[in-house]
RNA sequence: GGGGCGGUAGUUCAACUUGGUUAGAGCACCGGCCUGUCACGCCGGAAGUUGCGGGUUCGAGUCCCGUCCGCCCCGCCA
């Protein structure tokens, strides 16, 4: 090696020793005469002292240093001066007197100022030069930490007798779900692979092949619009476990979680999490990934509004449902008009907004709505007290529920209550199998058709879909779904039926399943899993608030790479290997 | 597909509300001074197709239209 200690390392311990570090200038302070250069690397920043009157050619040469220039210095480690000492870095008491100086390799002036610990540079900029912007300490703790996560998730599910298996990245295209990425193929012209949405038939089938616990680090692909969560190609840790229920899953979750968590970062989870059905999470927060580090829950006041117009409004096909939210010493006007705009984004139904007045008294404009004894029993329901707020929401269950949870999330923000209170862990169960479609009424899978049925709710399957719940289970965090999984389906005869309910002909259901099918007339055992996604895990543990920020190489919102111009136009060569056409050349022409 | 915010010096921002002479500041960069700094300090300098195209106007960074790029949200993500 080129050196023989690291930028993080010397301190006390060595003063007296001859240490060589190699490293990037970071930030150089000139004083005339002695000159001080903070040498960093990814394990921190050593300060290096140059002395004119030890060396004068040194010292010229070591003035000319610019940033990021990458050199190898050789000298002595020395205590500093008393009063000079820092304790806020781990190299703060020591400083490395130069004798000796190389350069390896000079920088050019740097597009963003690297010695700025914020991240405040336009994003397309950072992307663009990936690689100086990784260089910065906060994205290099991100990626250690990200490293030390998967590290702690390997070993722990390791001891726990689970084999990492790679499954394939090229596959058949599902058209159901998400979009695919798709690759031609030029052995087959006309034919293509799709990249996987996510391992689940492959984990399902190594299953029936036996593996009994499986796990991977995989890759996965969607082609859908972009979030400051969702990425074109993301993570997934994906698990299976055979002759498993809910509790073996939830088990091993909390486990490796735990185990990433006290490697990652240095915290402790407490385990096991909450639980809460779909249905209470609606009904208490308005979401299926409630944030519950604050209150702010939901008072049920349907009984309120039977027989009113506001639950006939809007939801010809579901039931009606009304909630309503107190806030504890009420909103300003302004924090009011934030959360009302919040709500009017996702359209109907509208929240009423209500106020507690003096000796009890209810205010507000939509009381002329409902009966005198309206605003007495609405004080009731939600212990109203003078001066607190009440926003109140009805209309179908579903709709009602998240629209005042959208409310919630918004008062908890102008509040300022959210904070960084610790990492509230939650697991959400019992999600109905069909959602209904809210225009035509039509059930659509709230689940991918893999995730069994309450065997007790099979017989309804036909007779009433909605009635039917699922053992699938999310497993969230402070508002932010993690991963989702399941019991699936190990019946062929079920599994069949199933499909059939999502509304798959039988024609559809052999050429596309069919293979898997198969397996399971093969002697499938019971099986169950689930599937965090690693970039938003990492993310959470972080603070972040992109997957951006924990991913090395990340696309824009537009699914392109300004580094190294992805997606780009290829040779008509190629087009013409593959036996591909275009209509046309797109905006950009060529 | 829809809505919102943004794009001004290498960079982070100001000037835009109310159109008006030469578009400013911090950091970075270049030059000079400075021997214990750690956001070093002081003096000076260079640095701009105001994303791009069009329009209105005597005059546009500023107003209007279009377009590109980035970010945030809705739809979408079985």
């Amino acid at each position: 090696m080129l050196r023989t200690h690291t930028c993080g390392e010397l301190n006390e311990r060595n003063v007296g020793a001859e240490a060589t570090l190699c490293g990037w200038v970071w930030k150089s302070r000139d004083l005339g005469g002695v000159l001080f250069v903070d040498l960093r690397d990814r394990y921190g920043f050593t300060q290096l002292v140059v002395d004119p009157a030890v060396d004068k050619e040194l010292h010229e040469a070591a003035s000319k240093l610019k940033g990021e220039d990458v050199v190898r210095v050789a000298g002595e480690v020395r205590l500093r001066p008393e009063e000079q000492r820092r304790d806020d870095v781990p190299t703060g008491a020591v400083e490395l007197h130069v004798r000796k100086l190389e350069v390896l390799a000079r920088a050019k002036t740097p597009p963003f100022n690297l010695a700025e610990e914020e991240l405040e540079v336009h994003e397309d900029l950072r992307l663009e030069y990936r690689y100086l912007d990784l260089r910065r300490p906060h994205m290099q703790r991100n990626l250690a930490v990200r490293h030390r996560a998967v590290k702690a998730i390997r070993e722990y599910l390791s001891a726990r007798g689970f084999v990492e298996i790679e499954t394939p990245n090229l596959m058949r295209s599902t058209p159901e779900g998400a979009r695919d990425y798709l690759v031609p193929s030029r052995l087959h012209r006309g034919r293509f692979y799709a990249l996987p949405q996510s391992p689940q038939m492959y984990k399902q089938l190594l299953m029936a092949a036996g593996v009994d616990r499986y796990f991977q680090i995989a890759r996965c692909f969607r082609d859908e619009d972009q979030r400051a969560d969702r990425q074109p190609e993301f993570t997934q840790l994906d698990l299976e476990m055979s002759f498993a229920e809910e509790e073996d899953v939830f088990d091993v979750t909390e486990g490796v979680f735990a185990a990433s968590f006290r490697e990652g970062i240095g915290v402790e989870l407490e385990v096991p999490w909450p639980r809460l059905t779909w249905r209470e999470a609606m009904s208490r927060y308005g979401r299926d990934k409630p944030d519950t580090r604050f209150g702010l829950e939901f008072a049920d006041v349907t009984e309120l509004f039977k027989n009113s117009k506001f639950l006939e409004r809007g939801h010809k096909y579901a039931e009606g449902a009304a909630f309503a939210l107190k806030v504890p010493g009420g909103l300003t006007r302004k924090q009011l008009g934030d959360v009302e705009q919040a709500v009017t984004a996702e359209k109907f139904p509208g929240v009423m907004s209500f106020t507690v007045g003096g000796n009890g008294e209810i205010k507000g404009p939509a009381l002329k709505h409902f009966p005198g004894g309206f605003g007495k029993q609405l004080l009731k329901y939600t212990k109203g007290e003078e001066g607190d707020g009440i926003l109140v929401c009805a209309g179908e269950f579903g709709h009602a529920a998240n629209v005042l949870g959208t409310a919630r999330l918004k008062v908890a923000d102008v509040l300022d209550i959210k904070k960084e209170k610790g990492f509230n862990f939650l697991w959400v169960t019992d999600f109905p199998l069909f959602e209904r479609d809210p225009a035509t009424g039509e059930p659509v899978p709230s689940h991918h058709p893999f995730t069994s049925p309450r065997l007790e709710d099979a017989d309804k399957l036909e007779a009433a879909p909605f009635d039917v719940t699922s053992r699938a289970y999310d497993v969230t965090v402070n508002g932010v779904e993690l991963g989702s999984g399941s019991v699936r389906i190990h019946d062929a005869a079920l599994q069949r039926r199933v499909f059939k309910a999502f509304g798959y002909s039988d024609e559809e259901i052999e050429a596309r399943f069919g293979f898997f099918l198969r397996a399971l007339e093969y002697g499938t055992p019971p099986h169950a899993g689930i599937a965090p996604g690693l970039d938003r895990w990492v993310m959470v543990m972080r603070g972040e608030r992109s997957i951006r920020d924990v991913i090395a190489f990340p696309k824009t919102l537009r699914a392109s790479s300004p580094m190294d111009g992805s997606p780009a136009p290829v040779a008509r060569e190629q087009l013409d290997e593959l036996g591909l056409t275009l209509k046309d050349e797109g905006p950009e022409g060529k």
